[in-house]
DNA sequence: TCTGGGGTCCTAGGACCC
DNA sequence: TCTGGGGTCCTAGGACCC
C-alpha cells in the first residue's frame, strides 16, 4: 500500500498562510518577471484560466474579478515544503519526495484500508494545523493509481481529502471517469496517438493489451499501463545527487550591456557551484548560454560547452571559464533576453582524478573556497563572492519582482511583525 | 510591450571497437 | 554488381513531469 500526499494549489496555499484574508479570494502566483501563471487558486481555476498562460493575456479577468497576484517566492515555498516533508517522514520509513509539493509514502506496514485512511486523515490535519497548507492524499497499490486517487480526493469534498483505490470495483470505476490526457505520464503526443486509437479514458487504455501499449508508446507508456493495472513499477528513487544542475533566467528586458550580462551570469555560476558543493560533488562540464528572445525572428545565441581537465566545484574556476566564453562570443547591440549555466558530468568530490597537466593549486583553491563559504554561512548569502557577481542595484535593472511576498520564514528582517 | 525554471528518462543514430 | 556481425559508448532530441 502506497499513499501520495499532494499539496493543494501549493504556491497559492503558501502565500495564503501569511495572508489569511485571501483565503476565499482568487489568487495566482507568477513565474519569473511576472511572465506566466504557475499556480492558481480554485477560484481562478473555476474562471477557466489555464496553467502557464502569459499574465498579460489575462489582464482583463484580473481587473474584472479582482484576482490577486504574487511574484514567485521560492524561499518561502521551499521552506514550507521541507517542513511538510519533515512531518511526513515521521509516518513512514520510506518517504519518496517527488517534487516540491508531493511525496509518496510506503504504508506497507499497515494491513487494512480503513486504518490507512484514518492515518492519512491524521497526517492531513497535522499538516493543516502545523503548517497551514491543505493537502490531498491518494491511497493505492501503484504510484499512478495514487495520482488518480488523489485527483478524486482533491475534487470531491465528500472524501475529506483522502481517497483510496483498494479493490477491483473501485479501480474500474475510478478509471472509467478518468480522461486519458490527465493520466500521469501521458502527455500531448501520447494523448494524440491514443485518441487516434479510439481511447478516451484510462479504462479504455487498460482494456487494450499490454502488447498494444508497448508497441504504441514504448517503455514509458507501457509502464503507465502496468501501473494503471495496479502494479507498482515506476521508481521515484530519491536521487541524492543530481545529474545536472541548472541556473538560468529570463530578463525583464533584453540586456545589451556586456558588464550587466556578465554580472548576472557570474551570479548563476556562483549558484550552481554552491549547489554542487552542498551535495559534495564536482562537475566535468559546464554549458554556458545566452540568447535573444525566442519570440523574435532574428535570433542570436552565445553557447559553449566547457570541459574541465580536473573535475571541479570551484566558483572561481567556473567563473573564469564563463567569462572567457561570454567575452569571446558577445556581440554588441544584441538584446540578450535569457541566459544560464548548466553543469553536468557530476560525481562525488572524493577521489577526483587530477589531470596530469593541471596548473591550479587545488589545496589552496579548496581552502579559499571553504573560507568564503564559511563567511557567507555566518553573515549571509554572497557577503563575499568572486568577480563581477551581481549587486542589488542591478537586480532591479534585470528582473521584475514587483509583487513578491516577504521571505516570512527564512529572513529575520522579513519576519511578520505583530502589533501588541 | 508583455510569453518560467529545473529536472528525468528513453530512443535513435553515429562513432568506434574487434 | 557484389562489401559481416556483434558489440559499446556517447550525444542530441523528444517526451514528460511539477
Amino acid at each position: 500500500m502506497l499513499a501520495l500526499v499532494d499539496c493543494n494549489n501549493f504556491f497559492v496555499s503558501c502565500e495564503r498562510v501569511f495572508r489569511p484574508d485571501l483565503r476565499d479570494k482568487p489568487v495566482v502566483v507568477l513565474s519569473g518577471n511576472d511572465g506566466c501563471v504557475v499556480a492558481r487558486s480554485n477560484e481562478v481555476k473555476a474562471l477557466g484560466i489555464k496553467m502557464g498562460v502569459p499574465f498579460y493575456q489575462i489582464k482583463r479577468e484580473v481587473e474584472q474579478y479582482g484576482i490577486v497576484h504574487f511574484s514567485s517566492n521560492f524561499a518561502l515555498y521551499g521552506d514550507l515544503s521541507s517542513r511538510i516533508m519533515r512531518i511526513l517522514s515521521r509516518y513512514t520509513d520510506d518517504l519518496q519526495q517527488y517534487s516540491i509539493d508531493e511525496a509518496f509514502l510506503d504504508l506497507s506496514y499497515i494491513n487494512d484500508v480503513a486504518e490507512a485512511k484514518s492515518l492519512c486523515q491524521r497526517i492531513r490535519s497535522e499538516i493543516l494545523r502545523g503548517i497551514g497548507v491543505p493537502v490531498s492524499i491518494g491511497i493505492a497499490s501503484s504510484k499512478t493509481l495514487c495520482k488518480v486517487a488523489s485527483h478524486y480526493a482533491k475534487r470531491y469534498p465528500g472524501y475529506h481529502g483522502v481517497c483510496a483505490i483498494a479493490n477491483e470495483e473501485q479501480r474500474t470505476k475510478a478509471l472509467r471517469l478518468y480522461p486519458i490526457d490527465e493520466v500521469w505520464g501521458i502527455g500531448r503526443q501520447s494523448t494524440a496517438k491514443l485518441r487516434q486509437a479510439g481511447i478516451e479514458t484510462a479504462l479504455d487504455f487498460v482494456n487494450h493489451s499490454e502488447v498494444f501499449a508497448q508497441n504504441l508508446l514504448h517503455k514509458p507508456g507501457w509502464m503507465t499501463w502496468r501501473e494503471l493495472n495496479g502494479e507498482d513499477c515506476i521508481d521515484v528513487h530519491e536521487l541524492p545527487e543530481k545529474q545536472t544542475i541548472t541556473c538560468s533566467r529570463t530578463f525583464a528586458h533584453g540586456v545589451t550591456d556586456r558588464n550587466l550580462l556578465e554580472q548576472a551570469m557570474c551570479h548563476f555560476c556562483a549558484n550552481v557551484a554552491e549547489k554542487l558543493r552542498r551535495q559534495h560533488s564536482v562537475c566535468r562540464q559546464m554549458i554556458v548560454f545566452a540568447h535573444t528572445s525566442r519570440f523574435q525572428e532574428q535570433q542570436y545565441i552565445i553557447q559553449s560547452t566547457v570541459t574541465f581537465g580536473t573535475m571541479t566545484a570551484n566558483t572561481q574556476e567556473l567563473t573564469n571559464s564563463l567569462l572567457q566564453v561570454v567575452r569571446a562570443q558577445w556581440r554588441p547591440n544584441t538584446p540578450y533576453k535569457r541566459a544560464g549555466v548548466i553543469v553536468m558530468g557530476i560525481a562525488p568530490e572524493e577521489g577526483v582524478q587530477q589531470s596530469l597537466f593541471d596548473t591550479r593549486n587545488r589545496t589552496r583553491d579548496k581552502q579559499l573556497q571553504q573560507a568564503i563559504d564559511g563567511i557567507n554561512k555566518r553573515t549571509g548569502k554572497r557577503t563575499v563572492g568572486f568577480a563581477p557577481s551581481i549587486e542589488q542595484a542591478n537586480a532591479a535593472a534585470l528582473y521584475d519582482i514587483g509583487a513578491k511576498s516577504p521571505a516570512y520564514t527564512t529572513r529575520l528582517e522579513e519576519v511578520m511583525r505583530l502589533k501588541v
